[in-house]
DNA sequence: TTGACTTACCTCGAATCTCGAGATATAATT
DNA sequence: AATTATATCTCGAGATTCGAGGTAAGTCAA
């Protein structure tokens, strides 16, 4: 038995995050790590591929854009398939939520 | 994208279920089937190799016992050091859960 | 009594998921 | 000039779940 999983479900939480608004990766990673701080870190190495999986099934959108500096940032959009996606996994969310606090409520 | 996995933090409701009981395995399975009626179903694929591992990290041990009609049950019991393993996995659990809460109700 | 069903255990392999480690490139800082 | 930070990406190892199958024995209905 090796080290724990830090994240399962993890295209939820990028679901959620592009909600609110369009982001770049390194910004998501960022974004979590100061809320987090490192208890809930999210890889490069998990993050890409799962954007890459949802540009694929057309949950997000990506465009580039250059900073002023100069950089140039891949931001991603949620679509509206995206959105009843998000909607779906956060349903399925909590109805796992409820079944582990359930279980571990068991007498 | 295929199926969604029915369960994770499977180790962490075993480890429960045998807080309360010593229990056999297909007995785990028809508890759990019948208090979340499928949509909670863990199968014999995944616990069978669970509870394996549980016994050769010490946090469970077996034995065998027929019921009076002649049936072997192979029962598993809750050690010592399974119950500190389940208050570390709760405790997981819990962190877990309010992490993703949080991004959730990130605005 | 024989065939189907249930109980009860188990293994194997495909599919999936995460992450560590690396590769690449450019801007900013020291 | 060299290091650090920003920013993207890929690959492969390890872990996890489950479907599908195998084995065996008790139960029950026709």
């Amino acid at each position: 038995m090796r080290k724990k999983h830090a994240m399962e479900h993890t295209a939820l939480v990028v679901l959620h995050l592009l909600s609110r608004e369009d982001m770049y990766g390194y910004q998501m990673i960022a974004a979590l790590e100061s809320k987090f701080d490192s208890t809930f870190a999210m890889k490069e190495g998990t993050l890409y591929p799962i954007l890459k999986g949802l540009e694929n099934q057309g949950a997000v959108t990506s465009y580039q854009q250059e900073t002023p500096g100069g950089r140039t940032r891949k931001y991603y959009h949620l679509t509206e398939k995206g959105r009843r996606e998000l909607a779906e996994e956060t349903e399925h969310w909590r109805a796992y939520e409820k079944a582990i606090n359930a279980v571990l409520s068991m007498g």
